[in-house]
RNA sequence: GGUUCGGUAGUUCAGUUUGGCUAGAACGCCGCCCUGUCACGGCGGAGGUCGCGGGUUCGAGUCCCGUCCGAACCGCCA
């Protein structure tokens, strides 16, 4: 037998032990959490992540184990053996799973001690405390501690096996594909990996596996899934890291109708399984078009109203200057409703202006009426000289504004107003707080579908994807690749919930011809589809069944589980807005030797020198 | 690349608006006391380059300029 220290093996953990186990002799194993010393009585709360323990050590009755508890401090790591013992009635803690018992130890421990931490970790609710953020970073192993992040990463883990639960259950087989793989010419910058073997060029990371998942479908493996990191070289928000998990999943013989079903199916298999939540399927489906129209966005919160209203018919011939501008030149005039806000004075609305509307959206100007809660005449904020008030009357009435309710109005060249307004739905109802942040509730799932099939790029003299160069477009909408581009709609299709994007996919072309027309309204050469894409145009040649997917992102689906705020909370070791991890401190410089051996010299920003 | 907010004790913050005595509080830490606590309690104590650099001033945590770090957003993210 062995007699390591600390090798005698736990009987059970620090979130278990209760009236059933009276007078057992148990091993615990655990950190202090918070120790009690009384002067004689000590005692101590035993936290893992199953929970915690109060601990006894009896002076007179343990005397060496005693003694050591005296010098016991918080984070130490202990191993003890006790007796559980029935609390009396009146010092049972009813806030703790197991606080009808407690230990009384015979023998300790101490397996490794700690130095004073840099802030409070504790499973009591009352001793937790802040922490920035930075600091949590980079001591992530004792942010890990605390109750919050355990049970995000636990719920994580929940999600991962739910989603292979159903994919296996659906006949979906699970493959990997490379993480080294090839830049591609569209799409988001590269994280790039320099080869040592060939002087000078490059893997790249994938931005997500879409090439290989379409030649998997070619393959045959017809229903493919994977729990797969993905990476993008561009720059942070609260709902995006640099690298992050899809769950990516192709289908041979694919329709819209066959993934949107496939993902309802995994979206209520989760909610079931973590939430103990019955989602009504399907999902509501609006287009593209529709959703900017109304919400002024292509992934809409619906869990609120105020919907946009397009009032350019009723200022038809208004004599406003500015809206018959905007009119002549194939502008819109949007307006919303907030209800409630009909007396907001006009300090409050100049502030909206001023620091929302033009500062922060980026709108020409706001322009509002105000229906005063008092019953008393309408308010504009254009004089009735400039604006007739029977177009003030006329807007009221289109917008279904109430007495005591304010209406928002923005002029500009659509879609971009429409966005603007969507923009200031979102953002009275955060100030109004009619969105709830919580881990229960609502569940607004919703489709997007019919997406343009391409933009013009930022310099207008060129197209770019929507989705990616490999999305088939709408059958009916095929002759507008060779005449009006800008025309043809996708079949692609978003899935939204409560205003955040879970993902998207499409059914992609599985034609040459149609492929390479896709590449030429792209402005991508034969040349270059050749060099970035042969193996892809090859394997077309050979046998393609058609064939679609979707691609949803698991952190944020594990933020809106788990009501987070930001990614960085359901992710063990996440990147700070400047990309960087500060807990190892990446990225780094590295060894001259290691550059020479990859072919790489660096050259340094001039200022830097 | 841009806008905004923040950086003061180990930690979380107050102090900055209107420059002025030795920069405070709570938690944590250290010492002593305490045998039924449960975020134990009591008494005492230590602990600060006010992110960094420069400037204005008799005097700067406070005002100005630059810079670094964190966060939210815009651009960007097929």
């Amino acid at each position: 037998m062995h007699s390591e220290p600390g090798s005698e093996l736990r009987t059970h953990t620090c979130g278990e032990l209760g009236r059933d186990h009276i007078s057992e002799i148990v091993v615990l194993k655990g950190w202090v959490d918070t120790r009690r010393d009384l002067g004689g009585l000590i005692f101590v709360d035993l936290r893992d992540r199953y929970g915690l323990t109060q601990i006894v050590f009896e002076p007179q009755q343990q005397k060496e184990s005693h003694r050591i508890a005296e010098g016991l401090k918080s984070e130490y790591v202990i191993s003890i053996e006790g007796k559980v013992v029935a609390r009396s009635e009146d010092q049972i803690n009813k806030i703790l799973q197991t606080g009808a018992i407690e230990v009384l130890v015979h023998q300790l421990e101490i397996l490794n001690s700690s130095e004073p931490i840099p802030f409070t970790v504790s499973a009591h609710e009352k001793k937790r405390q802040k922490a920035n953020e930075d600091l949590r970073l980079r001591y992530r192993y004792l942010d890990m501690r605390r109750p919050e992040l355990q049970g995000n990463l636990i719920l994580r883990h929940k999600l991962c096996q739910s989603v292979r639960r159903y994919y296996d259950s659906n006949n979906f087989i699970e493959i990997e594909t490379p993480v080294l793989m090839k830049s591609t010419p569209e799409g988001a910058r590269d994280y790039l990996v320099p080869s040592r073997l060939h002087p000078g060029k490059f893997y790249a990371l994938p931005q997500s596996p879409q090439t290989y998942k379409q030649i998997l479908m070619i393959g045959g493996m017809d229903r493919y899934f994977q729990i797969v990191r993905c990476f993008r070289d561009e720059d942070l928000r609260a709902n995006r890291q640099p690298e992050f998990t899809q769950i990516d999943v192709e289908m041979a013989f694919a329709t819209e109708d066959l993934v949107h079903e496939s993902t309802e199916g995994l979206m209520s298999a989760i909610w079931s399984d973590l939430k103990g939540v019955d989602l009504p399927i399907p999902f509501p489906r609006m287009s593209y078009e529709e959703a900017i129209r109304r919400y002024g966005s292509d992934k809409p919160d619906l869990r609120f109203d105020m919907e946009l209203h397009d009032l350019s018919e009723v200022f038809q011939d208004s004599g406003f200057k500015l809206f018959d501008d905007v009119l002549s030149d194939g502008g819109s005039i949007v307006g919303v409703t907030v209800s409630g806000e009909g007396d907001r004075g006009r300090g409050a609305m100049d502030q909206l202006d001023k620091s929302v509307v033009r500062k922060k959206i980026g709108a020409g100007g706001l322009i509002y009426f105000q229906r005063p809660s008092d019953g008393s005449e309408s308010k504009s904020s254009v004089k009735s000289e400039i604006l007739p008030s029977t177009f003030v009357e006329k807007a009221l009435e289109s917008t279904v504004a109430e007495v005591g309710d304010l209406v928002l109005l923005l002029a500009g060249a659509a879609p971009r107003v429409f966005e603007q307004m969507g923009s200031l739905r979102l953002h009275m109802a955060n100030e109004l707080e009619l969105i709830s942040r919580s881990d229960d509730g609502p569940w607004e799932f919703l489709w997007i579908t019919d997406f343009p099939l391409v933009e013009l790029d930022e310099n207008e003299n060129g197209f770019t994807a929507v989705h990616h160069p490999f999305t088939a477009p709408k059958v009916s909408d095929l002759e507008f690749m060779y005449s009006d581009p800008e025309s043809a709609r996708a079949r692609a299709y978003d899935l939204v919930l409560n205003g955040t994007e879970l993902g998207g996919g499409s059914i992609r072309i599985h034609q040459q011809d149609v492929q390479r027309q896709m590449f030429k309204i792209l402005g991508i050469s034969d040349d270059e589809a050749e060099r970035r894409f042969g193996f892809l145009l090859e394997a077309f040649r050979y046998g393609a069944p058609p064939h679609g997917g979707i691609a949803l992102g698991l952190d944020r689906i594990a933020m809106l589980l788990s009501g987070s705020a930001s990614l960085r909370e359901v992710i063990a070791f996440p990147k700070t807005q400047s990309a960087q991890e500060l807990m190892v401190g990446s990225p780094d410089r590295v060894d001259q030797g290691q550059l020479e051996e990859l072919h790489i010299r660096v050259v340094e920003d001039e200022e830097n020198e």
